[in-house]
DNA sequence: GCAATCACG
DNA sequence: ACGTACGTGATTGCT
């Protein structure tokens, strides 16, 4: 076996140290470089030195990582780093891919620990790894298979040390282990890790070196033949020690590649590689590497080569496009400040194009903005719906967009908003999805906003009733559940409730979660009919979610003006649904009938009705039209209820013969497929053996023959392409598909097959949403739209308007799209929600 | 801040 | 052998 050699760098540590080595460089257009020759520098010597067969470079991330979650103060007090050098970041990471050099980064894990990985990987292989880095506390990755190259600065000199494990212990006189065993002692004052008070580097290596850890001295603490104030001193902080150790140490599981050939140098782009140095003026690193300089083209990097200038406002200068972030615009070639006056009156200005960010929060704030034709925040969602969140400094490092280094931080936001606008633009273009900007999200924002402005009217006083009623019978069953457990406890806590019922009252025990024993409903329900605390526990659980979630949530979120009016999030869900929050309006209870009951709390104004209209089936006709499944079409065209044809088809018997329970089971299959389902679900949702449920999923798909075609191609083209697409032509990346641990790879795969069908609903809803509105706007102003929920549309409505309405939500939702079935929707109209939806 | 639980489509 | 159905948000307990 040919033994292959990494080179890890750790990309953060280097360019600090090339940053501050090195004076500051920029070229012509003001672009700082010298962080990024100096990382190249570093990089070709290295590369040089030690012929590696792979190089990573290893970054932080700004997320919070575990660290940060178990010690809040972790790297607290550091200084920010400098903004000269922070945007060279971007830049540095376009120069390694362009180079074909890997780069790793990992929300929620630094650059060490990706080390660490790499370190572990080369080993496990039998590879060899050689970590390059400032920072000393790689130390501990050093093995058999991993050297250390230590950077550091001596009498102003840069050196470095070639750290092996003999290296190492001839100057520390510890092993890598113990390196970890120091740091828990003597803290790091540069992460802010507190080690023990009153230890140093000298008392912390000495007690190492005798008592190889801090279990052992920890255990041995009374008999250990030390000063007595240095044992009082351990004793004092001895979490601090345990936690300073875990803090301390390299997290060596960082999901990342294991293949060694995946970090095999790829190579390079030399075009445009070339042009990327030229315009960043480091001729002498080209020539280094054999490249030369190329004349700029004038459209190849429009943010670097565009001049915009810094004026003063001038009515007479504002033109179609302006683009608007906070209260500065770039329009034409110009970037000024603005009063409030003035954005108020460009905003309102119908005639003026706008490009904006966040038009919905915008109408709450200025209620007349008009003349929108982009949003950022909603064309970044569009193109990365997994995105964490959409912020300019995010974005601008994903578009490799550098600051325009203006002093006044809303002119130089506005810059980069300008330019990152116009990468959108350009990568919405190139993934045919503008449309979707334009046509649905655009105008569904608006839609949004005056639903939101408009709010769900309730009835406080029936909340507050409901929730005593509550209040009184939780206490019952609380009373009931403590006798029959002849103890008390917090019936809420999972892990007391486990406790109680399977150890104390050694109830048989079902799944195991993480933390101890299962209590959920799943597991409970299998036992309360042989244990009657069980069916109180559960009785007691979901009254508890009533009162808690719903009666004094909603109270708390009522307005002064008797209404709700919640949040929808636009740019959450992956698949392009929208999302309800504070409070969520989307989950309001229905299945059960004490859930039920509160929806009759929300309710319509006087002398007006909700009018309540539900696609019916939307998912499954969605399923019939992009599979093209004859059978499944032929059954929505007939009219007749599809989960007692699927029954009929799967049992394979007459229609008019299927049994309730048949269709249930029908039913479950058809839900189940939607999402990708396996037999071991399935017959667990049902209740039947999982060779049961295996005939019925192969009985279904031999049925719906396309369906069944569909699930294998969707994955297929997915695979090729990295993502699916909606009938709209919204995107999710599937990057799970690339995985080789198979359980990922296996979620991708349900992800491949569900999110087109859950994607293509919520696209056709949200376009029936817009008609909706723009029919009631045009035709009937006073009734309005005020909630959405996934398949449903609710409007609050005139009563004499009721029945118009009603016609209304059916044909502009039957026509928001033309599939190969027909789209059929259903209203009702009544006083309050539970009679409205009919 | 995370895990467990449960509310909805 | 392992885990096992998609997409959300709110509450509670616990470290």
């Amino acid at each position: 076996m040919i033994c292959l050699k990494i080179l890890a760098i750790d990309g953060n540590s280097i360019i600090n140290r090339a940053f501050y080595g090195i004076r500051l460089l920029s070229n012509k257009q003001g672009v700082h470089t010298n962080a990024i020759y100096g990382f190249i520098n570093i990089l070709l010597k290295l590369t040089e030195a030690e012929s590696p067969d792979g190089v990573a470079i290893a970054f932080d991330l700004k997320a919070p990582t575990f660290r940060h979650k178990m010690y809040a103060d972790y790297k607290a007090g550091r200084r920010p780093m400098p903004e000269e050098l922070a945007e060279q970041f971007p830049l540095l990471k376009k120069w390694l891919a362009l180079s074909g050099f890997v780069c790793i980064e990992k929300e929620g894990y630094e650059a060490d620990d990706i080390l660490g990985t790499l370190a572990r990987i080369a080993k496990e292989t039998g590879n060899e790894c050689v970590i390059a880095t400032g920072d000393r506390d790689s130390l501990q990755l050093i093995s058999d298979n991993t050297r250390v190259l230590l950077a550091t600065t001596k009498a102003g000199s840069p050196e470095i040390t070639n750290y092996t494990k003999e290296k190492l212990f001839e100057d520390y006189g510890l092993t890598p282990g113990g390196m970890i065993e120091l740091k828990a002692l003597m803290g790091d004052s540069s992460d802010n890790i507190p080690g023990v008070a009153g230890v140093g580097p000298k008392t912390a290596t000495e007690l190492i070196k005798k008592y190889g850890n801090i279990d052992y001295i920890y255990e041995n603490i009374d008999s250990l033949d030390i000063k007595d104030n240095l044992k009082a001193k351990l004793k004092q902080s001895k979490d601090s020690a345990f936690l300073s150790r875990t803090i301390g140490t390299i997290n060596c599981e960082v999901p990342i590649s294991s293949r060694v050939e995946d970090y095999l140098k790829q190579s390079a782009k030399t075009d445009e590689l070339s042009a990327f140095m030229t315009e960043l003026e480091l001729f002498s690193l080209m020539k280094r590497l054999g490249l030369s300089p190329v004349e700029p083209k004038q459209e190849s990097a429009p943010h670097s080569k565009r001049q915009i200038n810094v004026a003063e406002y001038n009515e007479a200068d504002i033109c179609s496009p302006v683009f608007i972030y906070n209260s500065a615009a770039v329009c034409g070639d110009k970037v000024f400040a603005l009063s409030e006056e003035q954005l108020k009156a460009i905003y309102k200005n119908k005639s003026l194009e706008k490009y904006v960010y966040d038009f919905k929060s915008l109408l709450h704030k200025y209620k007349d903005v008009s003349g929108v034709v982009f949003d950022l925040i909603l064309a970044a969602y569009i193109c990365d719906p997994a995105a964490k969140d959409y912020s300019l400094e995010r974005l601008s490092l994903k578009y490799g967009i550098p600051s325009s280094g203006n002093d006044n931080a809303d002119i130089n936001n506005a810059v980069l908003f300008f330019d990152i606008c116009k990468a959108l633009e350009k990568e919405l273009e190139e993934t045919k999805q503008a449309d979707l900007l334009k046509s649905i999200e655009v105008p569904l924002a608006e839609v949004l906003y005056e639903m939101e402005d408009y709010g769900f009217l309730v009835d406080r006083e029936g909340i507050i009733e409901e929730g005593k009623y509550l209040e009184g019978k939780i206490n019952e069953y609380q009373a009931e559940i403590y006798k029959l457990a002849n103890a008390e406890f917090n019936i809420n806590s999972p892990k007391q409730l486990g406790e109680i019922l399977f150890e104390k009252l050694g109830l048989p025990k079902g799944k195991k979660t993480k933390t101890g024993y299962s209590t959920n409903a799943d597991v409970l329900e299998g036992l309360r009919y042989d244990f009657p605390i069980v069916d109180l526990i559960l009785k007691y659980r979901q009254l508890a979610k009533l009162k808690s979630t719903y009666c004094d949530g909603l109270l708390a979120a009522i307005s002064e003006d008797g209404r709700i009016h919640t949040t929808f999030n636009q740019t959450e869900a992956r698949t392009g649904r929208i999302s309800s929050l504070e409070p969520n309006l989307q989950n309001i209870p229905v299945r059960t009938e004490e859930g039920k009951k509160l929806r009759a709390f929300f309710v319509a104004r006087d002398g007006y009705t909700l009018c309540d209209a539900d696609y019916s089936q939307i998912e499954l006709r969605v399923l019939a039209s992009i599979a093209d499944d004859s059978v499944m079409i032929d059954a929505f065209n007939r009219g007749v209820d599809i989960h007692t044809v699927t029954a009929s088809q799967v049992f394979d018997i007459p229609e008019e013969m299927v049994l309730p329970v048949m269709r249930s089971r029908a039913k479950a299959v058809n839900f189940g497929i939607v999402y990708g389902i396996g037999a071991f679900s399935l017959g667990k949702d049902i209740g039947v053996s999982r060779a049961e449920a295996d005939k019925y999923i192969k009985g279904y798909l031999n049925t719906y023959k396309g369906v069944a075609a569909y699930m294998d191609n969707v994955i297929e083209k997915a695979k090729h392409d990295g993502f699916v697409t909606t009938l709209f032509g919204r995107r999710r990346y599937l990057p799970e598909l690339k995985e080789k641990n198979g359980m990922l790879r296996a979620f991708g795969e349900r992800v491949a097959r569900n999110a087109p069908i859950q994607g293509t609903a919520a696209d056709i809803i949200k376009i029936a949403m817009i008609k909706v509105r723009n029919r009631l706007k045009a035709e009937m102003p006073d009734a309005k739209l005020i909630l959405q929920v996934h398949d449903e549309l609710i409007v609050e409505a005139p009563l004499e308007k009721a029945e118009a309405v009603c016609r209304i939500l059916e044909s502009e939702m039957e026509a928001a799209a033309n599939l190969k079935v027909k789209l059929t929707a259903d209203a009702n109209s009544g006083k309050n929600w539970l009679i409205a939806k009919g």
